[in-house]
DNA sequence: ACAGTTTATATGAATTTTCATGTAATGTGA
DNA sequence: TCACATTACATGAAAATTCATATAAACTGT
C-alpha cells in the first residue's frame, strides 16, 4: 500500500521522515518492551554518555520543545531514572543526569540499540550504509546544526 | 551545540531523525505562514495527487495513527479543506478528498515545497542528493513498505 | 446462509504536547 | 551600577495525541 508518488511532503523531506519513522518504529518495540517511551529512551540514551545536560541541550538533542522536555524530565524524575541539579555557574540552568537506577534501566537498551543498528546496516550493505550516514551528516551540517 | 556523540538513539536512527526534523522544520515555517500545521500540510499534499484516500491510507502516508488522523480530518473538514464520502465498495471506509477550497489552499504550498526541495538538493549537490534519495528508498523498501 | 473472525473507522478518557506567559538569573551598554 | 534586554526554565490552560474499546461492515470456512 505504498501507493503512487502522490507528492507528499517535500520528496526528500518525506523520504527522510518515512525512513526515520520506519527505523525508529522498529526499535520502538524494543524500547517499549523495556517499559520506556521513545522520548524517555532518547533522553536516557543522550544522558548515558555525559555527566549531565541542561534542559535546553536535551530538548535540542531529542528534537522536542523545551516545555515538553521539562515535563518529560519531571515524569522521569518521578520514576527515579533521572535527577536534577542546579548548575554552579548559571543558576537558571537545571542540569539533568541519570541516577544509578536510570543507568541500570538504560544499559540493556544501549546494547540492543547497537545490535539493531548493526542489523539495519548489514541489511543495507555496510558500504551504502556508511555513505548514507555521511550524507545525512552533511545534510545536517549544511542546515544549521543548531 | 551539536555536542559530542553521546550515543543518542541508534546512530543511524538518530541521524535520520535529526535530518528529517531539520528539513521538515525549515519548511514548517512556510507551512505555518500559510495557516496550516505540518500534519494538515501532509494530509493535503497527500490528497492533492489522488482523487481520495481512506483514513488508513492517510494514516500510513502521513506517519500518524488512525485515531489521530480521524480527528485531524474532522478538524480539516470543519475548516472546509477536505470532505468525506463513503466508499462505494466498502461502506466501512471513509474516503477523504480535497474540496475546491482545499485545493486552492494547498496549491501555493506545493510550489513552495518544490522550491524548498530544489534548494536543499542543490545545497547538498545534485548527485549526492540523488544518491541519498536512492538509499533512503532502499532502506524504506527493505524494512516493510507497509 | 451462518457463526466467527477480521477490517475500517469512530470515540471517550487519559496522557502528552504545545502555546503563551511568568519568573528568576545572566548579560550589556552607558 | 543601573536600567534594559536576553536567556533558561517552569507552568497553567488549551489543543492534540494515544490507548482502549465500540460499532459496523466485509470476509471465511463450513
Amino acid at each position: 500500500m505504498t501507493s503512487s508518488p502522490g507528492f507528499v511532503d517535500d520528496y526528500l523531506a518525506y523520504l527522510l521522515a518515512r525512513a526515520s519513522h520506519l527505523i525508529s518504529s522498529e526499535f520502538h518495540a524494543v524500547v517499549e518492551a523495556n517499559g520506556l517511551s521513545l522520548m524517555e529512551w532518547r533522553v536516557m540514551a543522550s544522558l548515558s554518555g555525559k555527566d549531565s545536560l541542561s534542559i535546553n541541550e536535551l530538548a535540542s538533542i531529542v528534537l522536542a520543545k523545551q516545555p515538553t522536555v521539562t515535563k518529560l524530565v519531571g515524569r522521569m524524575q518521578g520514576a527515579g531514572w533521572v535527577k536534577r541539579s542546579d548548575a554552579a555557574h548559571d543558576k537558571r540552568q537545571s542540569l539533568v543526569s541519570l541516577t544509578a537506577a536510570g543507568r541500570r534501566k538504560v544499559q540493556p537498551l544501549l546494547k540492543q540499540a547497537k545490535a539493531h543498528e548493526a542489523q539495519v546496516v548489514s541489511a543495507l550493505g555496510t558500504d551504502p550504509a556508511h555513505q548514507l550516514k555521511l550524507m545525512l551528516e552533511r545534510l545536517i551540517a549544511a542546515h544549521g546544526s543548531s
